[in-house]
DNA sequence: CGTCTCCTTGAAAGCGTTCAATTACAGTGG
DNA sequence: CCACTGTAATTGAACGCTTTCAAGGAGACG
């Protein structure tokens, strides 16, 4: 299940240098390949990043061998402010551009003191999705859910990308690729959804995947519309 | 599943206040029931909270009717971050005694500007617990870990408390009370722990709860001693 | 054209859920 | 003091979903 990429040396390539638009953070912007490690677990942590342009998977070896990954992060998120301290490993899932930002040796954010709390809710935010997505008990339930997430948070339009591999989302969902494959198969299959190739997805029912992902037969009071209309945060909630 | 508990009106009274040892950030110490509610998902946040004595959830209800514990909460944890509007509801698991701190009307948190990130951090700190309990595949791995972080986060010595139902496992960790059920009789069995009680609990083998946590049948270059020895914060993180 | 990686699919086994029944225990009222 | 009641926990048996084991297919790259 771990399909250890062996990922070799960290591979990252320094470029620019910049400020956000109130030029107050400093940050430089960094590329790396895909599949290439952006930093390791229990490395000392100096920087934390924002992704620019590409996916980043943030992931830990479990104690039996396994690998988890706790996130998958698009553009606009944070990661790798977990602490002093490494957490989890951070990957490139495709070639990406993230902007670098350093951490203060006192082990705080080096930043003024009314964006860290914007930078960590961010993050908060990024964990509370995940736990989120276990909610859901079978293994339709969580990739539908999966799928609705992730295009929720896809650029494209008119189709979604699915730029991880299946090992990637089964290590996500607690689930088998296998699992995963097949229950993808099954919702192109009952036109749910359409693929346009495994890494390229169009939504074609969003309600009937909603439905998938709440339950085997939910009750018709109990449609997807308990909906989160999320108040200050970029991007919505999936409850269902 | 749900068990719905009819939680009746909110039950909190209020009784002293007081200042942090630093004299900065202000409290109202107020208390509330076993079983009821501290605040609904979806009300506006007026505050947020720190457990003082007994145990809280955090819970959601999903499109299908389920109910989700996203969290349980010790003292010294904090809850209510989640912005200008809550997230999850709270309710007392157990008698409980919280210190009540206000939300400043701009939504941040109302405090010196050197505390937030704290705060936060330690928000951060609990939905990662959550995330990482996902990591694990099987019933038992999942169960067997979320008793050695109960342990780990219980204040009894010779003895961990599980104030919380076996409903309220189950419900936190995707599965049915009867899992949840056999699978503690079964660790009780095995030896691993004893039982005084449904609610009174001795670990009897952590090495094997943790094996137990790790996988079926833990290699033994596996052991569970990848331990993250971890850093500023104020309990180690399991990672088996 | 071979190799590699990833994805897909089939069949069988195992585990968790569901359905169902029983037990334990605290609170209440006779 | 004891029966009654309601909630929580435990346990059994059958079903069904997910995993496991196994094989085959699709696409990229040299």
């Amino acid at each position: 299940m771990v399909d250890s990429d062996d990922l070799g040396a960290v591979v990252i390539s320094l470029h620019t240098q910049g400020h956000d638009q109130n030029q107050r953070l400093q940050f430089n912007v960094v590329t790396a390949d895909k599949g290439s490690s952006v930093y390791h677990e229990a490395d000392e942590a100096h920087y934390w990043y924002e992704v620019v342009r590409g996916t980043v998977r943030t992931c830990r070896i479990l104690a039996d061998g396994h690998r988890q990954l706790t996130a998958f992060l698009y553009p606009e998120d944070v990661f790798g402010v977990d602490g002093p301290v490494y957490r989890e490993s951070a990957e490139a899932v495709t070639d990406v551009v993230l902007r670098r930002y350093s951490i203060g040796s006192n082990h705080m954010l080096s930043h003024p003191l009314d964006d860290r709390e914007a930078i960590l809710q961010r993050a908060l935010e990024s964990a509370r999705r995940s736990v989120f997505l276990f909610g859901h008990r079978t293994a339709a339930n969580r990739i539908a859910a999966f799928l609705i997430v992730t295009a929720e948070r896809s650029s494209m339009q008119s189709g979604v990308d699915l730029p991880m591999t299946r090992c990637d989302i089964a290590d996500h969902l607690s689930l088998t690729l296998h699992t995963v494959s097949r229950t993808i198969s099954e919702f192109a299959r009952s036109g749910l959804i359409a693929l346009d190739g495994p890494q390229k997805m169009r939504i074609l029912d969003l309600d009937g995947l909603h439905r998938a992902a709440a339950g085997p037969d939910s009750g018709p009071g109990t449609s997807a519309y308990l909906l989160d209309e999320s108040s200050n945060s970029t991007d919505p909630c999936v409850l269902a």
